[in-house]
DNA sequence: GTGTATGTGAGAAGCGTTCTCACTTACGCC
DNA sequence: GGCGTAAGTGAGAACGCTTCTCACATACAC
């Protein structure tokens, strides 16, 4: 791994939520300046390859991207407070997949994002 | 209401299931040539303001969309095989809002997307 | 030293979508 | 009829995100 890709791998575990390419490439220009932009879609590309970033959904037209490394099924709750994204299980028990809906119609695969706030958050609202 | 919205109307209803704005153009190059770009993004999003048109997923980067008049909260199904898109009744029963999960988190929306196999080419697989 | 493989930065290119602009059409008013 | 206004249109430019291209750098094996 080139040190390009190590620096651009912390910034994504310094990222507290969800983020852009771009964000990124902004943060990275003031920690770690000449890192291109294409060097970071490409390092991000690869980790989501690898499975350690996944996305989880759009912001204004660009891919949203979260830091995550939790195998199995699962889906992602988006604090629409800070950001943060949380691994969270399925709330259907991965009952779905087989399952009959409606008239006859079968699930093979279902994708579902959470939208709330997170414990820290909820707490600070609370106050 | 144009001759060129009826027209693209027309089309969308005519479009058995998720079609990109693309797709939608072409078609309409076809059975009514003159009908610009910018007027078919037009009329699809005054569809999608009116809540006949939904969007429905993402394709090869492009906004899927598909005709969906249904009110109330419910999500769709997307037949992998035919493109069909049905409306489907929430399986969490509408559950989830104010549900909390893992560790104090607090859930106000979702967004569900289904992939799986429509009724008639469930049927057809089966042969 | 030489060759090969991999990664890089900069900028161009590609693509989907939106904006701009001149034009047309419909309508109301006099 | 003539006039003004508002809304819609087609064509193409512009925009933003992402990917590609190209020359260059680095690491490693022989």
């Amino acid at each position: 791994m080139s040190d390009q890709r190590a620096t651009i791998a912390e910034a994504v575990v310094a990222a507290a939520g969800a983020f852009t390419a771009e964000e990124l490439h902004r943060s990275l220009a003031v920690s770690a300046p000449g890192i291109g932009l294409a060097t970071v879609y490409r390092a991000l590309g690869a980790m989501q390859e690898a499975g350690s970033v996944t996305q989880v959904g759009q912001r204004d037209g660009s891919t949203l991207l979260a830091r995550c490394g939790r195998d199995g099924h699962h889906h992602h709750l988006v604090c629409t407070s800070c950001g943060r994204v949380i691994a969270i299980d399925c709330p259907l028990g991965g009952s779905l997949a087989g399952r009959e809906v409606g008239d006859g119609h079968v699930i093979t695969r279902h994708e579902i994002t959470l939208y709330g706030l997170c414990a820290d958050c909820r707490a600070h609202e609370e106050d």
